[in-house]
DNA sequence: CATAACGTTCAGTATTGACTGAACGTATCG
DNA sequence: CGATACGTTCAGTCAATACTGAACGTTATG
């Protein structure tokens, strides 16, 4: 496994650990980033030196964040997994999410909290998060047109398939 | 304590937990946004049924991510806590730098990875990552105009100082 | 100067949860 | 229909770490 490829692995691993999820998942997800090819089951457990178990839990996870993808091939009972289209872009939908539940906890809070000052404060806070949540929006707008332009200037007609 | 302070506590435990950090610096943001006072060490303790140790050690940390403040009040030994007067504004700005640490990582790896279409995936995400920061600076600027025209409107000339 | 009231540090404990290996269910092939 | 090759699930293990209680250093106070 090329150099690169494994300090990159690694340091996926620790910040997504940072983020609260687990070393593994950084893991695969960064091997993904690297590698163009789609990844079988195995071949990840194996690159990664981690057990099947692991990497189908993991992998699993990731594909509910959005981030990978898993992908069948015609005569072939395996399952591949390759990086999403726009990863990122799924990222911050899921973190809008989060955004969401503290838009309620706080506008609850706001209309239940003794303190005046302390209703002000936690209704600030969901005006906040409210702010987020559409700003994001606008955000990932912005993304797809900047990224489209950036990679079709790039390499015209990109999407290599892999393997 | 009220059962609305006690649930908005409970929450945020679980949410800043979720989040990856420790469960009871959840609980004391919680109950800082809840209340008005300043709230010595102590108080936090007895309040949140958990060690001095546990409550000095996280109230540091949040103080460190910008999300509460140490209050020292003249003839008084202890040591105060409140929540900062912007807390998220401040969270944000512990989240780009971390954005700053992926910009490096994939800057790096976008140079050096073997296959090209790595390369151009991680140059992606290097470039999302660089659009993320540049957006929160924008979105932190319009939430302080916004904050600061909503709070005046609610409440002109706020800050209580509590006990 | 001794005592008391702080906050912090540290060793120890307990709990969480990531990871593994083996068992399982299922589909494909001979 | 048996055998094989998958992915998943589950119980068990292990490491990380949140949390606690006690000891410590420090500052005020009688």
């Amino acid at each position: 496994m090329h150099e690169a490829v494994q300090q990159l692995v690694e340091r996926m691993a620790l910040i997504c650990e940072k983020e609260g999820m687990p070393r593994i998942g950084g893991r695969i997800l960064g091997y993904l980033l690297a590698t163009d090819q789609t990844v079988s089951l195995d071949d990840l457990a194996e690159r990664l030196q981690a057990s099947k178990a692991s990497v189908s839990t993991n992998a699993r996870m990731l594909e509910q964040f959005g981030m990978i993808q898993r992908v069948s091939v015609m005569g072939d009972r395996r399952d591949f997994y390759r990086v999403e289209d726009d990863p990122w872009a799924r990222m911050l939908r899921v973190a809008q999410g989060r955004w969401r539940d503290m838009v309620h906890v706080f506008g609850e809070a706001a209309e239940r909290l003794p303190e005046p000052a302390g209703r002000a404060r936690v209704e600030s806070a969901r005006r906040f998060h409210e702010l987020l949540i559409a700003e994001c929006d606008a955000l990932i707008e912005r993304w797809n047109r900047l990224d489209g332009a950036a990679d079709e200037a790039a390499a015209p007609g990109r999407r290599a398939t892999g393997s």
